[in-house]
DNA sequence: CTAACATTTTTCCAATCGGTCAAAAATTCT
DNA sequence: AGAATTTTTGACCGATTGGAAAAATGTTAG
């Protein structure tokens, strides 16, 4: 029987090989050209396989992609969940600036993706900001408003806060190319995150050191 | 259709109103699904013009998109430029935040379009980025080193000081539908800019002052 | 009015798109 | 081994795409 119904039933070893081989391949596709410019036969070629081949493993263009934000979502909001009102709030924070520089550096495909999502209105996701991370936001800010209300950190909107911290670090990812033909020569390698780490660790150190 | 008024030149004022008509129209259309993820067919129908006509003004859709990207780029180097060398530094750098958050609110299809094109690799825009926006930018941060070796700034990257201007400023444009989601009701008002204003100048202020 | 020119519409086309289907090939099961 | 099942392929389809051609419709100058 074809293998791209929804449950996790009974998949086999070359299913889950294959499955894993044309989501890697997608992302790469639509991270750099987006939903509507990325094609199949893109796709499809980039996996090493034919057209009607992939669409053996997954039903449609929408699939692959659903199945791709799906994954990518839980990995997004990791490090925001992470931040904790027991700690150290400033290094709760610089932990968290650190963690999505990280991800920048790490999984840049996976950010553009998602920025080429929220560009394009969101329309797949909108569910997701308005729920899940609509809420994660609205504890997290709460809980930086109580440190802000203790003296713990200087008085700031939080809000406007993790959108600095957010537009900050993605743009190393989503405008790398930018980024590097800007940057000056010898400063254009890999070294560039560590660079950026730095800045903004001194620069959100400033903004909420009381 | 057509006509009113007589003209002073023979061809061009009509040419030049829809010439108009069609880069308004593609502006919006563009901005909100990319180049590839824009047809001919929408960008006529938003201009109320079929497409056929459409290409009587315009060759292809290509030229349709440089001809808006050749216009953007003159306006979204503007406030960098603005950038003097002879005003007090740390109102200079302020003074740069407001206005692209003027740009922001005011201009953000323009904003949108830009980073669509830099998402997909900036295939259209390479030359610019390399040439122009590459030494402008070399310039300014020179600028701004200079400042902070005279202890007229706090030390820091001015690249990474760019580029940080650069990603929260242009994220209420180009996240716009995430931030307003994620904003509590009584923020998500137009109100939002002068919000990130104040708070992105206090962080600059605070990341800047000696 | 009429000729010259500018604009618009109608019709069409080749390429590409996402996707189907049946049959071949490979794999697994007994 | 052979049967059953899974995987792969090639041939094809309808819809949409960017775009061309040319006729039809203004518009204007003499």
């Amino acid at each position: 029987m074809s293998t791209d119904t929804e449950g996790d039933g009974p998949t086999t070893r070359i299913q889950r090989e294959k499955h894993e081989i044309i989501l890697e391949a997608a992302l790469d596709v639509f991270a750099n050209h987006g939903f509507r410019g990325a094609t199949i036969d893109q796709i499809a070629e980039a996996a090493g396989m034919s057209k009607p081949n992939l669409l053996y493993y997954f039903r449609s263009k929408e699939d692959i992609h659903q199945t791709l934000i799906a994954r990518l979502l839980d990995n997004w909001l990791a490090p925001l969940r992470h931040m904790s009102a027991d700690g150290d709030p400033l290094e709760e924070i610089l932990d968290y600036v650190r963690r999505k520089i990280d991800m920048a550096r790490d999984f840049p495909r996976e950010s553009r993706l998602f920025a080429n999502e929220i560009l394009q209105g969101a329309p797949r996701i909108m569910d997701m900001l308005a729920g899940p991370l609509n809420e994660l936001v609205r504890e997290k800010t709460t809980i930086i408003s109580q440190w802000m209300a203790e003296g713990k950190l200087a008085k700031a909107d939080p809000y406007h806060l993790i959108f600095s911290i957010w537009a900050t670090t993605q743009h190393y990812a989503d405008f790398d190319v930018q980024v590097r033909v800007v940057l000056p020569p010898e400063h254009s390698g890999e070294e560039r995150f560590e660079e950026a780490k730095a800045f903004l660790e001194s620069m959100f150190t400033r903004t909420l050191t009381p």
